[in-house]
DNA sequence: TGTACATCAGTGAACGCGCGTTCACTGATGTAC
DNA sequence: TGTACATCAGTGAACGCGCGTTCACTGATGTAC
């Protein structure tokens, strides 16, 4: 954190890693700019000639970072599925793998989740969340388990379903819940989901 | 708002009502104590006399209004389904109803809803959304659609789908979406639950 | 190879805003006698 | 029926905190000549 020369030399990226951590131990509300510097070693003032458009490009930084892990988790949850001599099996297995990696980040790093559902209102980029799960849901159709005329807006439907288990789990009513009985809601809701699409 | 006498009268209520305005035109953040005492005709402090708990104690009441409103509303969803001489059908369509009243309230009253979601850990009290919901879902093991096996935990799948749906409506990656659009996505959505329990 | 100078990355101190909260005090209300 | 007094609902002004943001200024870097 602390540095030995006047100059930082990269401390546009301590900034976001460091907003990054902010925001895994508290949220939104915990990337605070002032604290962020001090923690970098460095006056408030610094930030703002690596971040011209202050706090908001900052968080906008931090919070791209927070999808790019939870894209990766994602990404992880597919590799990792189990895989079947039948085709249609594997492509479900993957398509619950994508569902159940968004929860699990979800609940293991709430405050970064949170972080990646803000301001994300950009649909199009690639390798994000709605990439992979589309990827899955084009799968199953190849397999031929999604007829193609219930393809559209299918991703709506699944990405509602565990988005809104993953708020209900970890910034509402379900926070309380014991890890099994979380467990449990988690298994019924993609099972629900998978049997629905 | 503002008064003929020295003292309000009515003052709780006035707060509390006016409270749900300001969250209906702006949300949370939009729930000031201050500019809430001024629109009542009042003083900052006065407000203290009447919420000892302060800003906080203020906004549950605010909360717990919103929620009201939202259960009022899903218990017009399912009053307002139509009715078929099966009984199956006819307890799907009031379960549709009472997720596709969520979900409007939502859309419709963002600011609204957003208050609804707040702090509300409690799972047990009567009247609320999820005893409308457990509601239609017993509805639907009574006429035989939902096994009794499949029952438990189903109103956390069906909450789940419905809520993540309302929150990328209003706050999320689909908020952009016209209107023509958002009623495709959240059909296909209550498709996909209905079929899927 | 050394020197002048533009350029860039930092400092540190302060400002300002919004908002929740507090405090001593006052105006109205109602009740005991 | 009137009067003293406790009680309660308000006032208004100010405090304090957290935080984003700004500004004049300084320390390092690198490049032209």
């Amino acid at each position: 954190m602390a540095r030995d020369s006047y100059h930082h030399g990269d401390l546009r990226n301590a900034l976001v890693s460091g907003g990054v951590d902010l925001a895994r131990a508290g949220g939104v509300a915990a990337v605070v700019l002032t604290r962020l510097a001090r923690g970098a070693g460095v006056s408030p003032a610094a930030a703002y000639r690596h971040f011209p458009g202050g706090h908001e490009e900052l968080l906008d930084a931090v919070a791209e970072q927070a999808r790019v892990e939870l894209a990766d988790r994602m990404a992880c949850g597919v590799t990792d599925a189990p895989v079947s001599a039948d085709p249609v099996r594997s492509a479900l297995w993957r398509f619950r793998g994508v569902g159940r990696a968004y929860v699990d980040f979800a609940v293991e790093q709430p405050g970064l989740f949170e972080l990646a559902c803000l301001r994300d209102h950009d649909l199009a980029h690639d390798g994000g969340v709605d990439a992979l799960l589309n990827a899955c849901l084009d799968e199953l159709v190849a397999v031929g388990r999604l007829p193609t005329g219930r393809r559209p807006r299918t991703e709506v439907a699944a990405w509602a379903a565990v988005h809104g288990l993953a708020l209900l789990l970890t910034s509402g009513p379900l926070a309380a819940l014991t890890e099994a009985e979380k467990e449990a809601v988690i298994e019924r809701t993609l099972q629900v989901v998978g049997a629905g699409i």
